[in-house]
RNA sequence: GCGGGAGUAGCUCAGUGGUAGAGCGUCACCUUGCCAAGGUGAAUGUCGUGGGUUCAAAUCCCAUCUCCCGCUCCA
């Protein structure tokens, strides 16, 4: 990962300051001396990140017709772990050469070098890795290695009273899994039907090796993903003759049904980069980057990481990946419940062909599959099944940290300002440039002066009338400068002022936090501006 | 987990064996007619934690936890 410095200026030591200050963000149990890799956030933080939720919830599906929702446990059966592939592969043996210092994946470094790491298994059904005699450091050529070590990034816990290995279970290293195994009920009682997405926010958990980056990386995250799934190619094939083919100028505007799992995968990385902006992550911030295929995991046929330049580099805050039918597939296998779905449109497509039509098209089919690799029986399996209607869909996977999403608004957010006084003296002005779609607090309400009991009563009840609906502060200690300055800090957007004329006409000074700029505007609108600000307009 | 650096008030830090400090922030009261004004007062630390050396430890020694940088990994 490349290490390009980021345009923004703030260090994550200035930020993490900033954050604990105002109650954004606190290191987990921190009398108790904190917890590696565990953090909690502060009432200001809960409010950004509620706000971050709320956006992409109502983008992804309240917005939405073809995607619904779903909220899975944390713990869930530990075969789906097994048919996932993360009891395996989440479980990487390690070993540090004595001699250099560096670390080492043991199974990679003796590949590399024509071995192969010896398992035993005890037992006790765990897994002992050893060394091959001959290997050598990559690095400094040594052979003096530490014993290998297994490290498996997937928390463990028992379920019920006895501990032992025939209740192990394991909090989900991820969410996608959660919405693969209920991809049967929700298509069954949705009614939705493929091309359809399920979308799920929630905490996931992975025992880093080392966590870093203040809260990048952490061992309890949250992520926000959608699965979308839509018929393999050949099934939009035979539906419509065709699959479109992606090209600069295909209109990516509205879905059509002639689209393969390119488009659509383009598709979704559009919409999400549209998102990002419209919470005000700016577009020279974001960086879409395109895996090449050695880097792909086996079963992706792309992905694209959409990253953001953070003060410590450029790094990831959304995969979107085109994971085709592996999950839904894997499932399928080790559940022994059908995964596949059937669909009338593909049905009745098929019904119009003759014979020869469909021994043609099969066997197009298995030559394209031979020609990548795969088996021409497959393919004929594969097409008697779409020739019956029935297939296992495919599937787009946008997944999303949340806490990098506030992380990434937070750094974005943060500026320094120098002004000078009306005595011609340079101060900073700290303001969090928070959009005000994602700021905690909307706007701050002041009376001019706390000792004029007329004022704080005015002030009182615009505050009491806007909160139900807004997130608005009202605060009337110290000079009125001094509060404005506060809400600075605190990324609030607008600040309105009570003062003598209030009293007379119902206007109050509405200040805007990045122009500092005041206007007069009537009690009667705070409403309206608070809505346009959040719906974009202003 | 390994190597390097660091932990003193909410924040930034001073304090190198002899009674725990400053600035800012916070809170209260006064003052204040629009951008961190001023005044008075207050709260907040068993100096990361545990042990040891010493008449005496924030300071020296050991262990441990946490944070930062690198290796590794990823949403």
């Amino acid at each position: 990962m490349s290490n390009t410095s980021s345009p923004s200026t703030v260090s994550m030591e200035t930020l993490a300051a900033l954050c604990k200050r105002r109650g954004f963000i606190f290191q987990s149990s921190e009398i108790y001396g904190g917890i590696n890799g565990f953090w909690d956030y502060g009432p200001l933080g809960a409010e950004l990140k509620r706000n971050v939720r709320g956006l992409w919830w109502r983008e992804m599906t309240r917005e939405r017709e073809d995607v619904v929702g779903l909220d899975a446990t944390i713990i869930m059966h530990p075969s789906i772990w097994k048919a996932s592939g993360h009891l395996d592969t989440f479980a990487d043996p390690m070993v540090d050469c004595k001699s250099c210092k560096s670390r080492w994946r043991a199974d990679q470094i003796a590949e590399e070098q024509g071995k192969k790491i010896e398992i035993e298994i005890t037992e006790d059904g765990k897994k002992h890795y050893k060394m091959p005699a001959g290997v050598k450091c990559p690095k400094c050529g040594s052979a003096n290695f530490t014993e290998v070590r297994p490290f498996n990034l997937m928390f463990a816990t028992h379920v019920g009273p006895i501990e032992s290995d025939d209740n192990k279970a394991y909090l989900r290293p991820e969410t996608a899994q959660a919405i693969f195994v209920q991809f049967k009920n929700v298509l069954d009682t949705s009614r939705q039907k493929v091309p359809f997405g399920i979308c799920q926010i929630g905490k996931a958990f992975r025992n880093e090796v080392t966590p870093r980056n203040y809260t990048f990386r952490s061992r309890e995250f949250e992520q926000m993903e959608l699965q979308f799934f839509i018929r393999p190619d050949e099934a939009v094939e035979l539906i419509c003759g065709h699959v479109a083919q992606l090209t600069p100028d295909t209109d990516l505007s509205e879905p059509h049904a002639d689209w393969g799992w390119e488009i659509w995968h383009k598709y979704w990385v559009e919409k999400r980069l549209a998102w990002y902006r419209s919470i005000g992550l700016p577009k020279a911030s974001l960086v879409e980057y395109w895996q090449a295929k050695d880097e792909l995991a086996h079963y992706a046929r792309a992905c694209v990481d959409i990253q953001f330049a953070f003060p410590f580099g450029i790094q990831e805050l959304e995969g979107i990946a085109a994971r085709s039918d592996y999950d839904l597939t894997q499932h399928h296998i080790h559940s022994g419940k059908s995964q596949e779905v059937f669909d009338d449109e593909l049905k009745a497509a098929v019904a119009k062909l003759d014979d020869a039509a469909r021994t043609a098209f099969a066997d197009k089919v298995a030559a394209d599959w031979q020609a990548a690799g795969k088996s021409p029986e497959a393919a004929h399996t594969f097409c008697a099944k779409l020739f019956d209607g029935r297939y296992i869909p495919h599937d787009i996977e946008p997944s999303a940290g949340v806490d990098r999403l506030v992380l990434a608004l937070l750094s974005d957010a943060y500026c320094e300002e120098k002004i000078a006084d009306d005595k011609g003296k340079e101060e900073t002005r700290v303001v969090m440039r928070f959009n005000p779609k994602v700021a905690p607090i909307k706007l701050a309400i002041f009376p001019l002066l706390k000792n004029r009991p007329e004022l704080v009563a005015k002030a009182r009840e615009i505050y009491l009338s806007l909160r139900s609906r807004w997130n608005v502060f009202y605060d009337e200690s110290g000079a009125i400068g001094r509060r404005y300055r506060r809400q600075d800090e605190i990324g609030t957007p607008f600040g309105v002022t009570v003062d003598f004329q209030t009293l007379e006409d119902n206007t109050v000074t509405w200040r805007d936090r990045d122009t500092m700029k005041q206007e007069r505007v009537a009690i009667s609108e705070l409403a309206t501006r608070l809505q346009n600000a959040e719906t974009g307009k202003q």
